[in-house]
DNA sequence: CTTAATCTTGACTAAATCAGTCGGAATAAC
DNA sequence: GTTATTCCGACTGATTTAGTCAAGATTAAG
């Protein structure tokens, strides 16, 4: 899985986005000096989930993005899918089959990667930005099982 | 998260070794050729595999490794922490507090990370290399969920 | 209409990381 | 002694990351 800076930058600028009010209209400069991220690096991320249809924008003087839906309903797969693009945890695709050639006689991995992808994205598809907002998340199982 | 091609590379060498029979002693080069790895680069990750105490190596001529317990006992999560270090899912540390610096009032993700992180570690101490030479996956509650 | 604030876009870059190689040394079997 | 093997660390090219920069488009305000 590919979990980089620019999914924690982007969720962490939605969650401010979100906790400065339900449809409040938040400008770049705002944000960036609230979460103390650079204003340019906001700006590719926001292109990013503005394309992704996860904000809108408004242009212009007094201008700024606010969320599409409500906090409660947006979960952080989108949020990260949106800025790093593609989760992969394989190499074993249909096209690059590196070494799943069935030269043996299958890829043992393969199926393997798949499961824990999937296991990565629900994870990420069960919180929301109001969870994170409000500090919530989601107890896993695990925590205090070291 | 980082799960790289050498975790996906050790794995599959590993599961190849302990489909060769229990207690096999396999040279690299069997498992290059078997595998389609490259003779150099398991060099490499045995090493760590070993360092790590999971393998244990004879060498000279005819030599090679074998696993050191069962691999119905031996999980993905150390032979993946085994070669590829540490599983690092935020910058949040101490050490490098990114925007963690309290500006607002405190970092909203710094504990989704880490819960995500024992959510992926979770799931891969959940399988082991017997099941993944079984083809056993943990069948994720997703899967079909798409 | 002019201006200024803001979004929009895309190219650019320094640094880090990844995947993999190479050469050689140690060790043990034959 | 030769050969097959592990062992080790340095090295490298390609890719990715994180982030910058500059120029342009759009709109509100005066």
């Amino acid at each position: 899985m590919k979990l980089t800076a620019k999914g924690r930058y982007a969720v962490m600028a939605v969650a401010d986005m979100a906790a400065q009010g339900p449809a409040m209209r938040s400008s770049l400069s705002d944000i960036s000096a609230r979460q103390n991220i650079s204003l340019s690096f906001l700006e590719q991320l926001f292109g990013k989930l503005r394309r992704a249809g996860l904000v809108e924008s408004t242009r212009g003087a007094a201008g700024g993005y606010q969320l599409i839906g409500e906090a409660s309903a947006l979960t952080l797969d989108k949020i990260i899918f949106a800025v790093d693009e593609n989760i992969k945890a394989h190499g074993c695709t249909p096209e690059a089959k590196v070494a799943c050639t069935g030269k043996t006689d299958r890829c043992l991995t393969h199926d393997l990667w798949g499961a824990l992808e999937n296991h990565i994205e629900q994870f990420l598809a069960s919180v929301t930005v109001q969870d994170v907002v409000d500090g919530k998340l989601p107890l896993p199982q695990a925590e205090a099982a070291e």
